[in-house]
DNA sequence: CTGTTTCTTGAACTTAATTCAAGAACCGAG
DNA sequence: CTCGGTTCTTGAATTAAGTTCAAGAAACAG
């Protein structure tokens, strides 16, 4: 006589407020392991200790550990967008400092998760959940960044879709350069990439 | 009473010539395996299936399953190394379409490579060895690259260095998203490559 | 306070990486 | 050819990590 359990909660609202909390907790140790060991050297149990839980208790929340990796570049993508998105609000000269900045002088964190999304888009290859989300993501970006363009024509470029998809690719490309080289001059990528968009656009 | 063994074939001639083909042998496995399922989820088995030997067998030439993979990565970075070379005896107007062609024209095998060096630097991040290897490689590159654009200066941007870093940005960013992505136009980001540069060095 | 639902854990199970000892194959010297 | 040493190859044992599961604790509505 097992009865079929009926959810109260049916919204699931109280259960899913303390179930974020817990999986904030989760990905913020993730999140940390990642900076120390990086992905593939992280086991369930240094993640569980992160967050102050067992390790079988993650696996309540999380299907596997690569949904815990998941879930995370996913809420990762949608924070970059938001971000991403308010620059659009701001005036054509304006954006690019802003985007510039955004890129290459963020906190360590911020490095770190892009390095992070790189590395997620390297696994995604294989993957058609990741490969979704990536493909989603750079849709928006590249929308996003066509529309910036396409308001301060350039006359490097008489297309100014390319511009922005030279821009973006460029961004991708010296960002993850930085990322991967510790040698490299943060500030003069920096420059070269503020001076390049500047030049792009007329703004120079 | 174990005697040290005293090795005959001091310069390991013998043993490495036919180590070497036993690594090609492995080196092809995990290519095709990395092909099909990706590097995480291929095992030491698989791998020893693909190259017909047992798996423990894989141990006896290499360390550990990442050693593998580091030791393809470096040899694949060389390959390409050599090959990006080879464009630097043609002539300036030449040059750039061959480079071109090498990112987005080339072979499976060629957009595998590049997809599976990307993957691979998001694991270097935190692997010293691997992480070496890397930088090596975009030192040269770089180093070829502004040598090329040196040869034919732009107008567009006055320091051809920063053109070669920009270009190769683009190069790398152009290629990533045309890898991870299989909606976008592969000529159509070909054409853009072709064209910018084109017009970075004065030669529209 | 009682029954239901949600949360949490440790123990058992499964799969993959790595080590190891033993023996097969090879090869040069006598 | 055959003996001794060296290199190659393997299967079995060990270790480590991911996953499942059943049982009990905590929270909470009525």
């Amino acid at each position: 006589m097992p009865k079929t359990p009926i959810r109260k909660n049916a919204t699931g609202a109280g259960r899913d407020s303390r179930g974020n909390e817990r999986r904030r907790l989760i990905f913020r140790s993730l999140h940390d392991c990642i900076i120390r060991k990086g992905y593939v050297k992280t086991t369930l149990a240094d993640i569980a200790e992160g967050a102050g839980m067992s390790a079988s208790h993650l696996l309540y929340y999380f299907k596997g550990k690569e949904t815990i990796l998941e879930q995370y570049f996913e809420a990762v993508s949608i924070r970059f967008l938001e971000r991403i998105t308010e620059f659009g609000t701001e005036p054509p000269g304006k954006r690019i400092h802003l985007i510039a900045d955004f890129w290459f002088k963020g906190e360590t964190s911020t490095k770190m998760e892009i390095g992070f999304m790189l590395e997620c888009f390297g696994a995604a290859v294989h993957d058609d959940v990741l490969r979704i989300t990536k493909a989603e993501f750079d849709l928006q970006c590249k929308g996003l960044l066509s529309e910036i363009f396409e308001a301060s024509p350039a006359d490097f470029i008489k297309n100014p879709k390319d511009a922005a998809e030279a821009a973006y690719a460029m961004m991708i490309g010296l960002r993850s350069a930085v990322y991967f080289d510790d040698g490299i001059d943060l500030d003069g990528a920096h420059r070269l990439f503020v001076n390049t968009l500047n030049r792009m656009c007329g703004l120079d």
